[in-house]
DNA sequence: TATTGTTATACTCTATAACTATA
DNA sequence: TATAGTTATAGAGTATAACAATA
């Protein structure tokens, strides 16, 4: 509702906070690309690896991931096809297609951290103290909160019920 | 060179990062379809808007958008085409091509910057208070200064010279 | 010989909409 | 009727390599 234009303060936070995550992305994305992931894909097996039993649903995953459903699933079928994780239905829900770890999948995710956490300590953590870390991430935490609070995108409707667009 | 892990410190600061990050870049993408641009646009325009004369020569767009040469110049063939920007041979370089904003790319910025502006404010800025957003913007242009420390992107050898890899 | 930019090309990825099946 | 996932489709975007021109 605020109208009025970001000021020095607000601007440089956005700016820095933008280039910093995307000069991050790419060196990762780099880096990754040695072990045959995509950012995506790591992400993915990442989260994989720290839900709880290494399961996960396809739409609790798109949500984490901020990707479309079909793009979730697309992915999903080339981690497959690659032999990382396995497509089950869910137990408790016959509509829920629950992703699993494999031990392959694993296997690769520790073969790849390594080289992952080198580029991510050189670039995001070498510059900053530890006070100074822990202030970040305090901060990046409570933004994200914040982002988090809103509904997920997986609540959006996804037939138009409505004439108003 | 250090190959211990990340701690759970080191290990929050990073994914939250990366998280509002993506969630901020996905609700901004979103807002700024509605003007018909796309982030790296947008992106592209707000660069020249802030450079001296509101001028820049292609790669140091590339470099500053962390894009390839190749990607840069598509986009830039759109915003041309487009009418929002124009390119021309560098006064001093032959070699070099400055892009400029013209009056409509202008226009189009300043007629996106508010819903845009309103976007960071709601996902970004408002769950921090002052002070809080001073500690963002400084550590995070700190990270910055010390990513962009490296070379840039187009310093890197595009004829491979040696045998090694 | 190095640098700047463009082009040709191929490919990866993503989203929208339609469809199936289950709750 | 709403939700979960897949599929078909189509488009947008990116990078690599080769190329032309200038420093």
């Amino acid at each position: 509702m605020t109208d009025a234009p970001l000021d020095p303060t607000e601007l440089g936070a956005y700016f820095a906070l933008v280039e910093v995550s995307s000069l991050l992305q790419h060196s990762v994305e780099q880096q990754l690309r040695t072990a045959g992931l995509t950012s995506v894909q790591f992400k993915m097996l990442m989260t994989l690896l720290e839900a709880p039993g290494g399961q996960l649903r396809m739409t609790d995953l798109a949500d984490t991931l901020v990707l479309s459903r079909s793009g979730l699933t697309y992915q999903a079928g080339l981690l497959e096809n690659a032999g990382l994780i396995t497509r089950s239905p869910s137990p408790d829900d016959d509509r829920s297609t629950t992703l699993a770890l494999t031990a392959a999948g694993r296997e690769r995710i520790f073969a790849v951290l390594p080289g992952h956490v080198d580029v991510v300590r050189r670039l995001l953590l070498d510059p900053l103290d530890r006070t100074q870390l822990d202030a970040l991430g305090a901060l990046l935490t409570r933004v994200r909160d914040h982002m988090r609070a809103a509904p997920p995108r997986s609540a959006a409707p996804r037939t138009r019920k409505r004439a108003d667009q």
